[in-house]
DNA sequence: CGAAGACTTGACTTGAGTCAAAATTAGTGG
DNA sequence: CCACTAATTTTGACTCAAGTCAAGTCTTCG
């Protein structure tokens, strides 16, 4: 009835032809709780700059990204923006067990999510501890990257951030770059510049500068301005500070 | 033999003293588990500056500060330095399921720790999940922390990000100013103008002239150099950007 | 093809950093 | 308790990295 084996038949159609099934939350659900939080989920796709979800809103849903990049933006009175978080496939969404996230989630490239109501979510994570152990293994990630950005926004130049956050990029979309071994990578940007300035906490016009600087230093080619290629990603990474 | 009673007199010695008891991670935890947890906690007291934990260390064990503050720093090969964390009492500390934690634990004031080490506490977390809900808890909430701070140190001014500075300590120490009523509030900066630039990722020079700034616009009153008062706390929080 | 948005480049300004020195505070041993 | 030293903090003068303002170019897409 319920063998724990992920590969089973039993496996909810919905989720057969999930490509990140294994390594999303969802990986350490057998078939049976598969089948019981399938029945509440749903595959949403948006368009490149849609909202996801609004600061002050009232968390009804969790996603996992199934595909493309979703930016986590914070923002002042008057308008100065903050990007505080990247989700690549197969993370997870949403402020857990908070009230409102205090964030504005937008797809930054065109998106695939699979969303699931918050209150079939928490259902399964008090009932399945491993589910839960997952998440925290997820968040503990995220508060190690947000620790790595603190340092690259408090204390380097921008030829840094700019260098630090090409790098991020390639090691995140890039599915050669992942392995020891590679030292190119190629990949397209899923950021404005201004997205990008909003990362950085720089200009439109200082990150544009410090992108043509690096290729006139040979670190990267502009193949288009959204797609770059880098030959060499220890050259690049020295110059991350 | 086990009644869910924190009051109850089956409570470990050692834990009938701890003020924090209730706050902190023990608070989910009934007298026989707490009084399991007890016998391999030990109490250690540090001087301020004390090396606490250092990157690349394996970590064997974690903490709850009991007394004190501790601040999270990490740092670039040339010396750049950035504060990415503050922990008061009662947090947890320490990268739970880590292999090192990249970051530098130090002793911001004299500090009080107790002690757990990693099997003990992570065979506890194993056995009692409402365990590791209320870490999650925590760090769900550091990783908000981090975010504002992101917000801070990439969008705001020197004079914003010292205002904020100032703001976060006098809502984190000073008891009284946690209640909405209150006004105004007095505490001891815990760091060092030094730490405080490694904080904001600014210099020294720029922390000091904009502390004065702000005690020549009546904001705050500079009593000593680390004891400071703050008529009013609604005039800080505005100028925080 | 034309218009709107995204990106680059240049000239100039400014906020925060650097360097230097003085003033204040904390720590130590007699 | 005081004197002396070391560390921390403040202040000032000057510099420079990144921001601002303004054109101009390149893309995208209806």
């Amino acid at each position: 009835m319920s063998r724990i084996d992920i590969h089973n038949s039993d496996t909810p159609v919905l989720c057969q032809s999930c490509e990140i099934r294994h390594k999303g939350m969802c990986g350490v659900l057998d078939p049976k709780q598969l089948l019981a939080l399938s029945k509440h989920t749903r595959i949403t796709r948006h368009d490149r700059g849609e909202q996801l979800s609004t600061e002050d809103t009232p968390i009804t849903a969790y996603a996992n990204v199934m595909r493309g990049v979703v930016k986590l933006t914070k923002m002042l009175e008057d308008g100065r923006q903050q990007v505080v978080g990247l989700q690549f496939a197969p993370d997870f969404m949403g402020r857990l067990f908070g009230q409102d996230n205090q964030i504005t989630a937008e797809a930054a490239s065109d998106v695939e999510l699979c969303k699931v109501p918050r209150a079939a979510l928490e259902k399964l994570i008090a009932e399945y501890p491993q589910l839960e152990h997952r998440l925290m293994q997820q968040v503990l990630r995220e508060l190690d990257e947000a620790r790595d950005w603190m340092m690259t926004l408090g204390r380097k130049s921008a030829a840094e951030k700019v260098a630090s956050f090409l790098y991020l990029i390639a090691t995140h979309t890039d599915p050669q770059a992942h392995q020891a071994n590679t030292k190119s990578a190629e990949f397209d940007l899923p950021l404005t510049r201004a997205d990008i300035g909003d990362f950085l906490g720089l200009t439109i016009e200082t990150v544009s500068r410090q992108m043509t600087k690096l290729r006139i230093a040979g670190v990267i080619a502009i193949v288009a301005s959204r797609h770059i290629t880098v030959p060499d990603l220890e050259r690049l990474k020295s110059r991350c500070g």
